[in-house]
DNA sequence: GTGTCAATGTCGATA
DNA sequence: TATCGACGTTGACAC
């Protein structure tokens, strides 16, 4: 009844049994068993976004009656099925790239591939610019020694995004150093807040 | 046909939109669409054991037609349907935990809880103890300066784990530190070079 | 292949 | 409810 050379959907009473990088054991219950055409094995329960348990990509099944066995490499999960109360082939499940779009990136780039758009100084881009506090967005350092700190947000901006610009500015310890909040739109508050701390807000847009 | 109150799972031909920390598409395929107790949402793609998308717990679904509308907060997804290929109420999807066992942290507690079961000397115990090349999972310290410094491995310990060691005794810098190696079992290869470098092997089993 | 790092991370614990 | 840290993280990209 079962093809275990296919994808599949199985909906079942059963026990799950782990062993590899630790060892685990799911208590008897109705759970949702997937196994992918990339040979991936996954067992969801009524709730969560992760599995409770899974097998990544490269999973060899053995049916044995009622018990699933699911071997990669020093791994294993064993699905031992009481009750199979449902179990569908799945012909064809396709195999997509997720497009993601408006990310903090693309706003990266595209104001490092403008910057003079944004900023009207010459000087050395750098992304992702380490510091103790965590990493600045953009770094724009000027020959002369002044830097530029950009933080984006893809969302609107605000009080927080600009506090957080200014411990950054704290960390690189350069008093001349000019603070720039960067995101397609700002709250008021933030706006008037940024004006206050000399902080100037840059309108970058999704194309 | 379709009862988007109870949990669900559908193998459909449809699209998928996002529109919320991101945006992002996805273009018409086969695709596993699942609904759970806790209301999230997942749409799984035929590799990877991730979701391609999904919305976490909380999603109030919409069904207009062919689609579905999945919001939670100010995120949403709409999945378009050509085509229902295969459609199950998923009635008493269990919920549980997953009972893990047999972890490094099980062993590593085992030894701090006991110390003196398997070191004789008295001192100031850290776990994770931070250095240049990673955490020590334990450190004794004792009054004197004495560093006892301790690997713990859930399986059978091997050449390269006492090298590990060796790098740690190196990153501390003092030679008077002693070393250990504490798994279940060790490798005889291992145990023989753990005794040319003054490495002690400590077992510690699973209770 | 291995190592490093981001993620619409997810998830649990804690304040 | 917001923040912090761990994860059998996963997954992508550099080397």
């Amino acid at each position: 009844m079962i093809d275990i050379t296919k994808p599949f959907v199985i909906y079942a009473t059963c026990t799950v049994e782990y062993e590899g990088r630790a060892c685990s054991t799911l208590d008897e219950g109705n759970y949702i068993i997937l196994y992918k055409k990339d040979k991936s094995l996954l067992i969801h329960s009524g709730d969560k976004s992760t599995p409770i348990n899974y097998q990544p990509s490269g999973t060899l099944l053995h049916l044995d009656g009622q018990q699933i066995l699911a071997r990669r490499k020093s791994e294993m999960i064993k699905i031992t099925m009481r009750q199979i109360i449902h179990y569908a082939c799945l012909e064809n499940w396709s195999i997509n790239e997720l497009k993601i779009r408006k990310t903090e990136r693309e706003l990266v780039n595209k104001i490092v591939n403008n910057m003079s758009d944004y900023i009207d100084r010459e000087g050395v881009v750098t992304c992702e610019y380490p510091t103790e506090l965590g990493k600045i967005d953009i770094m724009l350092e000027e020959k002369g020694g002044v830097k530029h700190i950009i933080e984006v947000k893809r969302c609107k901006a605000t009080i927080n995004h600009c506090v957080q610009l200014e411990k950054y500015y704290n960390a690189i310890g350069e008093p001349q150093s000019r603070l720039y909040i960067a995101a397609p739109s700002i709250a008021n508050s933030a706006l008037n807040y940024a004006k206050s701390k000399n902080i100037k807000y840059i309108e970058v847009l999704f194309d």
